[in-house]
DNA sequence: GACGTTACTTAGATGTTCTAGGTAACATCC
DNA sequence: GGATGTTACCTAGAACATCTAAGTAACGTC
């Protein structure tokens, strides 16, 4: 799992941000903060991964963008969830329980 | 998660290869079965996947392979764990678990 | 002799993530 | 006032695993 090149497995990072943004809207770097903070830095959100998802999601309509103030008094875009990006959540949550459920009965079989 | 080019998170196929064969040599095919078998086809190993994935962890040292005959008469080529390959299994479950646990937390995350 | 299954192979496309660079504003401390 | 650290965003390019889709071949069965 610990592959060079990949901190994150491919695909759960916009899972993890639609989750991010449940209770209300954030941006970016806050986002990467609470990821970090929420896992004690078991998950790292590289920059360079989290702006061009950021985007990704907002063209599919998962998520909206806002300009405004941070909390520190310094511009930020704030993103927050649509409808589709509600949706889309509580489906991506049901297949990580599908996903790491068979993960793990592989990963505990014995014999 | 359940993106189009991709049903395995990225990173996955290796350790679930490795721990396939913990017990025994297996050949490319029975590995698959016994993976979709374990997961009750929650997890689908394309063999598109699966092959790349073989000849990526021999060249890595993690596995060997022998050509013989299957249960069923047909040419087959076994693999099996080699040192490395057993140690590497050792570090993918726990990097497994701690990431699954991470994830695990953000996504049950309440406000 | 057509069809389904076992078993392996490989080229090319796709898509996410990472590395590594950049901009800019503000705070602090020497 | 200059260096350093933090907040905050942006982007090009590379790396890499997985998938799609094609193929070979042997065997069994109907």
């Amino acid at each position: 799992m610990a592959r060079p090149g990949a901190d994150l497995l491919q695909g759960t990072l916009e899972t993890l941000i639609l989750k991010t943004l449940t209770w209300s809207p954030r941006h970016g770097y806050a986002i990467a903060r609470w990821l970090e903070d929420t896992t004690e830095d078991a998950l790292v959100i590289e920059e360079g991964s989290l702006y061009p998802a950021l985007y990704r999601m907002e063209r599919k309509g998962w998520i909206e963008a806002e300009w405004g103030m941070s909390e520190l008094g310094r511009r930020a875009k704030f993103y927050q969830l649509t409808g589709a990006g509600r949706a889309r959540l509580k489906d991506e949550v049901a297949a990580w329980r599908r996903f790491s459920g068979a993960v793990g009965r592989v990963l505990e079989a014995r014999g």
